[in-house]
DNA sequence: TATTGTTATACTCTATAACTATA
DNA sequence: TATAGTTATAGAGTATAACAATA
């Protein structure tokens, strides 16, 4: 469906601006996403991404450089590291969370309260299991 | 709106997948779509994607090196030079535009066609201007 | 032996700055 | 002077392969 690529398109690109703005890449944006309310190892998280875990070592090496994200032996695998996001990280994170809710909102509030519900309501049933 | 965030996720993830399978990263997806149809100048192209002229190069480049695109001079003003695709990059683009709407279609399938037409109606109106 | 994570390496993508040729 | 495009350079993102530590 042509018109879902561009709306993909067009919300990657929002997301990429604000990213941008802060120093943040896609893939950066997304760990702050998912490291809002969890702490996870490096290959739970690389698996979240679709990542290899060499591309994570990356990442989250630049992160931390910056202080927004802990690296933590995890306690029970030595062989484990925990990430989670450092108080300023989770700061950003919120940051980015509000921008980009601001930076869609042009796009649904031109549909009325009920119609964003039903947009809602249809994209989520086509998100009930992942595209192969 | 969350889902929408969602679903452009899982959209460009299909996308990036089936740009890998066959070389091509989601920037190099998108000239061959914006290609399909049209001859541009270099610099008519950057603007489409958002780039800067000399990424452009680059992506010209690697992509004419793999005989997928052509460069050749502009018929009125010598210091542009036009972008086409060659047929084997036609051929891919195709391609490429088969596998999408294959790869989308489990996705989109989980609605019936009239929800499927609401959902495109819906999503037509988000995009009538591009967001802020 | 298998798994977790890092490091080394190589390539692509991207931007900035400097440059050449043309307008 | 301004614009079109390329090149040089640098840094981020990515994967593959090799490795050390732990399970």
């Amino acid at each position: 469906m042509d018109a879902l690529v561009r709306a993909a398109f067009a919300t990657m690109a929002s997301l990429s601006r604000i990213g941008a703005e802060n120093d943040l890449s896609l893939s950066q944006l997304r760990v702050f996403g998912i490291l809002r309310d969890r702490r996870l190892r490096m290959t739970e998280l690389a698996d979240y991404l679709g990542l290899e875990k060499s591309t994570m070592s990356g990442l989250i090496d630049r992160a931390e450089k910056r202080g927004l994200v802990t690296r933590a032996p995890n306690a029970t695998d030595r062989r484990a590291v925990d990430v989670f996001l450092s108080p300023e990280g989770l700061a950003v994170a919120q940051l980015i969370r509000a921008r980009v809710a601001a930076a869609l909102a042009p796009m649904t509030s031109r549909l009325s309260p009920a119609e964003q519900h039903r947009l809602q309501a249809l994209l989520e049933r086509t998100l009930s299991e992942p595209p192969q």
